[in-house]
DNA sequence: TTGAAAGCGCTAACAC
DNA sequence: GTGTTAGCGCTTTCAA
């Protein structure tokens, strides 16, 4: 690493006047800059962000939590988070908490340290369950900025993006009652995540306000991955239904192939959707109908409302809560 | 932020003072050690990392760069470098390159000022493609050390893991073999990368060690998501093979499911394999047959070599290239 | 037009 | 046992 001190010995000046002359000051003669800048070009200097963090207490970096890389949603959103901080000239320090509240605790420990600007986060599946939030909140009081993303909380002020959880599923069901659908199952592995109530609101909504009788054993809910084939084929033999709408990311695919192949008679009359994007939907065929949650966007709008909290200064924020549109790609 | 200074003036002792009761030196009193730490403590006193950074030269941080965090397999790799790393007491810069050279070239800059001890890299596509590896390189001369992993290139010199690309698709074409398949297709749409030419390979010299005739056309190759449903789904049609081989982590799902659609009768004549893991081997149902590579563990095994690095101040390292093993999971 | 000095938060060699 | 000082790389007054 080139550091002023090294050019500013091999030009014979002092190390303000190499500072100077690199940011173009006007106190600095135009000859002595561009020699300056030549060997600077030469060396590859550049300028050491730890130190220029130190001196002006700005690190151009965010930090970022997210609880579950796997997820293909929260891979997007990071995909987004990525490109918009770097267009906007910030870093990314990424953490993963893996739904763990410990594990989340220690990241904030982490990036508390000095060196973000703030943070973007979406809770771990174990706070929204264990109702605990005091350690993002505890942000606050060292007035360390963060935005909250998909997995928004009522009771934290701060800024937000999501979607419409429960819109998106209400019109997702609609969607099926207009295609002449009338015994819609729900499928859901996210059960203990607030969306995963207000998907489940949606659903329940569309069909009351379409007069359609609510069944309880169409809902099914499952969580472990080990067994889920065969709790969803045990619904798929037992239950009779003529659409299926997923509240995850994976459900809606994994039952597409089971009945094609436990039930190909029924496969054509049966019409599924979840939430996916334009990759996951064609690991099926035909492809999934599914919800386009715009999962990158998510990630650029919370890299936009981070940066102008950071850049508000005020003593009385006014905090935002952005919704992304979604909408449904019929495959 | 509390800082050393703080804590010295509510103390009324100096800053050295404080920071040495902190760090336990046995030329502080116990009692002076007991009040600093307890102040330290209450006012929840965390050193600011970039001073440390600025003073020792040691971040621990360690940059990633990734190339395509949508793709399951380095969502994985990811997850395991973050885990051994919070492990290991580093924080992780991330850095996606988007199978982009000039984003990765961003990235390496970007990496290289002065705020990580090392960094993990997989090269972009379009490095590969054009050979281009020079920005990486280039780290070597400004002594900044980096572990390359999946995508490892012979030419340059550095601390490698992947797994052995060839022999993985050789046993895995053995397995069909021994299933008694004759006519094994081979599909992948990682034509453009080094490694999809290793497991090509592996395909081919499984096939002619077991006297297997080889067909040009059970070969294919295709790489726009878009399109690929009907590629697949025509040479599902046209061609005729009794098993399938992916060498990336869709085709073999896609497969699965387009067979089930457009020719049942043959779905359980045909035996699918391909790069998976446990979760997305469940996608499909019946699972897909995969090959694990065991994502996460090059993960951590990438920083392991990494912070192995670190540590070694030797001029003449000996690099080490690491396999990590594959295993064939059976539905 | 240029340079000297202070300071961001921290550690460590060296005084006292 | 505790304090002073210098210095990591940088910017920014202020002085020359």
């Amino acid at each position: 690493m080139t550091t002023l001190k090294q050019l500013a010995k091999l030009l014979n000046v002092s190390v303000s006047t190499v500072s100077k002359a690199l940011s173009d000051a006007d106190d600095i003669g135009e000859e002595t800059k561009k020699r300056v800048k030549e060997l600077a070009e030469t060396l590859n200097y550049k300028p050491n962000k730890l130190a220029l963090g130190l001196k002006s207490n700005v690190t151009n970096t965010l930090g970022v939590v997210i609880p579950d890389i796997l997820n293909p949603f929260f891979a997007e959103v990071l995909y987004g988070i990525q490109k918009q901080a770097n267009k906007r000239g910030y870093d990314t320090l990424v953490c993963l908490s893996n739904e763990s509240t410990q594990t989340e605790i220690n990241a904030i420990q982490l990036l508390k340290q000095g060196r973000i600007d703030g943070f973007i986060i979406s809770p771990a599946a174990e706070s929204q369950q264990t109702n605990n939030f005091s350690h993002i909140e505890a942000a606050k009081n060292e007035r360390i900025k963060f935005v909250m993303f998909d997995r928004v909380d009522n009771q934290i002020e701060t800024d937000k993006v999501s979607i419409d959880d429960q819109l998106a599923v209400y019109n997702a069901t609609e969607w099926l009652i207009k295609k002449g659908k009338t015994r819609i199952a729900y499928v859901s592995n996210i059960e203990n995540l607030n969306i995963g109530n207000d998907r489940k609101n949606g659903y329940r909504e569309a069909l009351k306000n379409n007069n359609l009788a609510f069944h309880k054993n169409l809902e099914l809910e499952w969580s472990d991955i080990a067994t889920s084939h065969q709790k969803l084929a045990q619904f798929i033999k037992e239950e009779k239904f003529d659409a299926v709408i997923s509240a995850d990311n994976s459900s809606a695919i994994m039952i597409q192939s089971i009945v094609k192949t436990i039930l190909p008679e029924l496969f054509n009359q049966i019409t599924c959707i979840g939430f996916a994007n334009a990759k996951t939907a064609m690991l099926t065929y035909p492809p999934l109908n599914y919800i386009e949650q715009n999962a990158a966007q998510m990630g650029e709008k919370a890299v936009d409302l981070i940066i102008e909290r950071i850049k508000d200064k005020s003593d009385n924020p006014v905090y935002k809560q952005v919704k992304i549109p979604t909408h449904i790609v019929e495959a």
